[in-house]
This record gives C-alpha cells, structure tokens and sequence, in this order.
DNA sequence: TTGTACTGTAACAAAAACAATTACAGATGA
DNA sequence: TCATCTGTAATTGTTTTTGTTACAGTACAA
C-alpha cells in the first residue's frame, strides 16, 4: 500500500463529519485534502459502493455521510481502500525448489495473521472518536 | 508496502536456513527467488549490515546465516526492508482548514498504532519456525 | 601467478503503479 | 434555460519499483 487512499478516505470522511449536516462539494474537499476534485470524486465513488457517502447531484448537490460516524469503524475504511497486501508482493519463485515452491502458501498464512492483528487494532476505533480529536 | 522485499527477504533467509551450513551463491538463491542474481546480493546487502546475513567473498565464496534462525524474528525482518509506511502515505492537505492541518499529527498516532499491532504479531515467529513448515 | 568463480556496487533502462488533468454527459434547482 | 454540481472515461505525466549490464575487488586452486 504505497498510495494515499487511506489518508485520503479517511480525509473525506472526516470532514464530512465534521460539518455534519452540510453537503460539501468535491472541489471544498479537493481544497481541504489538496486533490483534484475529479480525484476526490473517484474515490468518493468507491466510499459510496460501500455505503459510506452518499451524494446529490446538479446545482446545489454535494456529499454526506450516509450513515452515523460511530458506525463506521476505521477497519472497515481499510477493507474498503486496500488495493495490494499489506506486506507487499510475492515473488513467483521456482516451483522446482523446496523452499520455492510452497513459500507462497507460507506467506499466506502470515500475511492473513498480520492483517487480522492490523484490523483487530483499527476495529478499536471508528470515525466519531477520530473527528473527536481535531 | 506494494514490493516483494518482504517475501524476497524472507525467501533468501529461509533458504540460507534450509540449507544450513552451506555456502549459497546469489545465483543458486536467485534461481530459487526467480530473480535476477545482482537484485539478490543488493537485497542481502542490507540484510547484511543489519546482521542476519554473512558472507564471503571470491571462490567458493557464498551467503550464510549470521546467527541461529531462532534469534530472527519476523518482526525484524519486517523493520529491515519497510521503506514506506504500513498504512500508505499521507496528502499534503490544506492547513488553513482544521482538518487539514491537523489530520496528519492524527494520523500518526493511529498508523503507529496499527504497526505496532502488526509488529507484535510477527514478533510471535522467528525463522526457524517459518521454515520448520517447509 | 594466472585462471576461475565469486561478491559488491554503481549506473542505467524498462516496467508498473500512482497521481493529475481534461473533458464532457447528465442531474438539479433557481 | 442557465449555472452548478456529480459521474466517469480517457489521457498524460510522474514516481516507484524492478531488471540488466558492467566491472572492480576478493579468494581459492592448479
């Protein structure tokens, strides 16, 4: 994960909570986060998939959060931008070594342990508590 | 974290456990990664000056453990190749807007909480047992 | 003392991932 | 019917990551 998708989600939802109540437009948020709007727009499309925003369209249109801030956990945030394993790639190694042929399969097993423990710790908090904090 | 070094580095140590006592050539390792034998010794390079791996060079020469695989825990070999951060960069945002000038200190706190969950779990496995399972 | 087989590193090229921009169709309210 | 907004695609630019080549230096062995 070598990208910003987290910081940037997390920005959108933030400010949306933050002025509850109001719909905010991609470009006041691209101005906050300091994105495109287009940018903004995109990944709000993947935030809405997922039921966290909605928006309205056409003149006077906007974003809001679709669903109370204490129930959008910060864990959940992450399933809903994670692109690459968290650890990163594995190789294709050769298939005719030992070690290389069942390495992948190792790494598995640890890459879904390490990710539990990450979203086990992200599950402590939800998006109330974080805007609580600026 | 979106590159294999992770996967590669632990490939590379588990093989020089794998073969305890023998001395492997960046060549033997490569063919086993399936990568190209200078990208090999570039990787073993640091994982040499971080003391997991010896080596001696000219004819003959080749790569081993430089201490038992019980004293590597994958924690450390984590914090010897990580060069981003674990959850992914942050935005440059606006810092005339509270959120935005404040979201990155917030962040901070949350990403180092979230590595250091993942850290105490890969601090659970050390070398010998990731590679008893091969 | 010379040939061979290695490591160590730098420099460069190629490929992949990521970010930014532009454009425009469609929605909506004034 | 105009102005303002979302939704989305297409394109380009930039950065990161990977791969390749080359060669100096080390060490063993005949």
């Amino acid at each position: 994960m070598n990208n910003a998708k987290f910081a940037t989600a997390i920005h959108i939802l933030s400010l949306l909570e933050y002025s509850k109540g109001e719909r905010l437009s991609s470009e006041y948020i691209a101005g906050s986060v300091n994105l495109n709007p287009a940018l903004i727009r995109k990944e709000i499309s993947n935030l809405k998939k997922l039921g966290f925003i909605a928006s309205k369209e056409g003149n006077g249109g906007g974003f809001y959060l679709a669903k109370p801030a204490e129930q959008i956990l910060l864990s959940e945030i992450y399933e809903a931008v994670k692109s690459v394993q968290l650890l990163g790639r594995y190789n294709k190694p050769n298939p005719a070594c030992t070690v290389g042929r069942q390495i992948n399969g190792n790494l598995d097993q640890l890459y879904a342990d390490a990710e539990l423990s990450l979203i086990k710790e992200l599950e402590k908090h939800n998006l109330k508590d974080f805007v609580s904090k600026f």
